[in-house]
DNA sequence: CGAATGCTGAGCCATGGGGCTAAGTATGGT
DNA sequence: ACCATACTTAGCCCCATGGCTCAGCATTCG
């Protein structure tokens, strides 16, 4: 598990923008087209469009374009890879939990400075 | 909902590298020294140092030092904020799945690309 | 055809990220 | 007192990020 690790770079980089996870915010409602997105943004085409293409590269959004317009629809696949590592990370939490448990009730002696 | 936009920014920017994530889990099994934490990253002490800042002043952890030993601990708000941001994107999806279902159940006639 | 629309590409700029070394400080052990 | 340990500070390097402009190209509309 958690093999994904490259992936899962690019996946939380794409979400660390505010303008990113609006966009995700927005393609949530379903699919739409980059000037329509980009409407609310106070910003130049192209600088959105690297968002777009981050998104793109991270797996988040597809996109695909039929005569002069670009479509961006959102993939499901990287909520699933971030539930699965929040998952991990909960499972370490709580077997820590567990130990910590045991640990206070059998074996009272040993301090460990971990 | 999601005011918090500027926690998240840090948030998920600390979770964009292999190194922060390693030690978030490593910490999920108890709190460790700086240079315990260190030990597994071929990497110099400044340089792994960096990463544990960035990681308190995100909030993935918290440190305090004690005599001339960091000890560094998990906390879990992060992980919440990160669960909220997931359960709110995924209730705009399914209201999308609401709303797609009774478009495909009344009106039929007009086609969606995706 | 010609103009408007919707991106796209090239290139610049400033800032920040992730790595390094070298030297400094402070504590703990002998 | 002295040395080792455990950071800490300062500063440098290179490349990535996030913004811009200006110019280009393809499609659609009149």
């Amino acid at each position: 598990m958690a093999q994904h690790s490259e992936q899962l770079n690019g996946i939380f980089q794409a979400l660390a923008d505010p303008t990113r996870r609006a966009v995700l915010g927005r393609l949530g409602k379903g699919p739409a087209s980059i000037s329509e997105l980009a409407k609310p943004f106070d910003m130049a085409l192209p600088s959105f469009m690297k968002h777009i293409q981050l998104l793109e590269e991270s797996g988040w959004i597809r996109t695909h374009k039929e005569g002069r317009v670009r479509t961006c629809a959102l993939q499901k696949k990287p909520f699933a890879a971030v539930e699965t590592w929040l998952a991990e990370q909960r499972s370490l939490w709580e077997g820590r939990t567990d130990r910590l448990e045991s640990f206070v009730t059998t074996l009272q002696k040993k301090e460990e400075p971990e």
